[in-house]
DNA sequence: GTATGTGAAACCGTTCACAGCA
DNA sequence: TGCTGTGAACGGTTTCACATAC
């Protein structure tokens, strides 16, 4: 792995490129080029080479990338080889579909908790986890040793939630809520906010309308 | 506006800027400047100042924004002034979720109908909408003037529902299957994957561990 | 011959710094 | 005086182009 600065987008391909390899070796191909991933992903060839090149040499010239090797390799990379444990706090809508999204579970992610403020949920079955009170995280989540912490809960709440996670000892979470959420330094948050991604589609729509 | 490009990014922001707006509107805040609302948003004040001056001048020299008048001219900016019509393919966990899902009645957006492949799932009521089967798809986008399709069913029949859509005469798509669609070039695709954005959290995760 | 790996160049977005104006 | 609006400087990402290796 080289020293030098790796750009946070480059990391997010990467997650791109192991899906698609993972299709192509599905259907049994062998071998691909950048240039052959690259069509598949919407992307430029080099800008592969570039990004597999932050992290090693995974190619043979003249050849090409074993598509197997290289999945392997970029789920290593991205530290997908364990299996994490989740925990949601919201278990409304969102968080409901969430639990039961299989997606996850088919990539190694596990949710072992739930949580919620609503006492009328608590108690409840949703995706075999138990709904637990928020009450309850401190201890449950150093329990299940959860890792990420996924904030599914209304904005009003999204905070609270967040600053519960860090005090339980969460090392990274996970954001469906519309809020910039406050917090150290040293957890890392990912925000998911399809409003916006909503929105900017709408200003494309208007534009040429 | 400007005829200069704009760059994509700037546009997700304005939206980041009128929630926050909103929400400052909401407490009786009248007056905003740059930097105020920058320390809201978590970003640099100058790019809050760029941004709007893609689309013209809002603001008062030695005073700031006034906050009701910004957010007003943001909505009318992104083309949120409308209501904008939606269709759903694939009721499935996170489709029912979207279904009901309160943050967008807020903003303007109104489900209008809903498609379903599995004939158990059809009839039903999910949200006030009547799950109907997606061969009724043509006839219904057009009758009900729908504008944008919402694709929430598996990655395996993405592609097909996105062509269905295409044929339906739909203007834009908002994908939440995590696949690259593959779509004429006058319509517009907007994708929300956090399957990646979960995968670069454990990236970041794995690094620091 | 063919495709990778990688410096160099081009491009784009962000931030600075200050002129302009209330 | 204070804050906006914006050209210029900066930094980072993408793309090019070619030396290198199979």
């Amino acid at each position: 792995m080289k020293s030098v600065n790796i750009p946070a987008i480059a990391v997010t391909r990467l997650s791109l490129y192991a899906r698609n390899l993972a299709l192509l070796d599905q259907k049994g191909v062998e071998v691909v080029s950048s240039a052959g991933l690259a069509d598949i992903c919407g992307v430029n060839p080099a800008q592969i080479r570039k990004d597999l090149g932050y992290f090693g040499q995974f190619g043979i010239r003249g050849v090409g990338y074993y598509v197997k090797e290289l999945v392997y390799e970029i789920r290593k990379i991205l530290g997908l080889e364990k299996e994490w444990r989740l925990a949601l706090v919201g278990v409304g809508n969102l968080g409901s579909a969430l639990l039961r999204h299989a997606q996850f579970l088919d990539q190694g992610y596990t949710f072992v908790a739930a949580f919620e403020r609503d006492p009328k949920r608590i108690g409840k079955e949703v995706g075999n986890i138990t709904v637990a009170p928020i009450r309850a995280m401190n201890r449950l989540v150093k329990e299940k040793g959860v890792e990420i912490g996924v904030i599914a809960i209304g904005p009003r709440w999204a905070q609270q939630a967040a600053d519960k996670f860090v005090g339980a000892g969460i090392r990274g979470i996970l954001n469906f809520a519309p809020v910039q959420l406050q917090c150290p330094s040293d957890l890392h948050v990912e925000n998911v906010d399809f409003t916006r991604t909503l929105d900017r589609l709408c200003y494309q729509l208007t534009l040429n309308a």
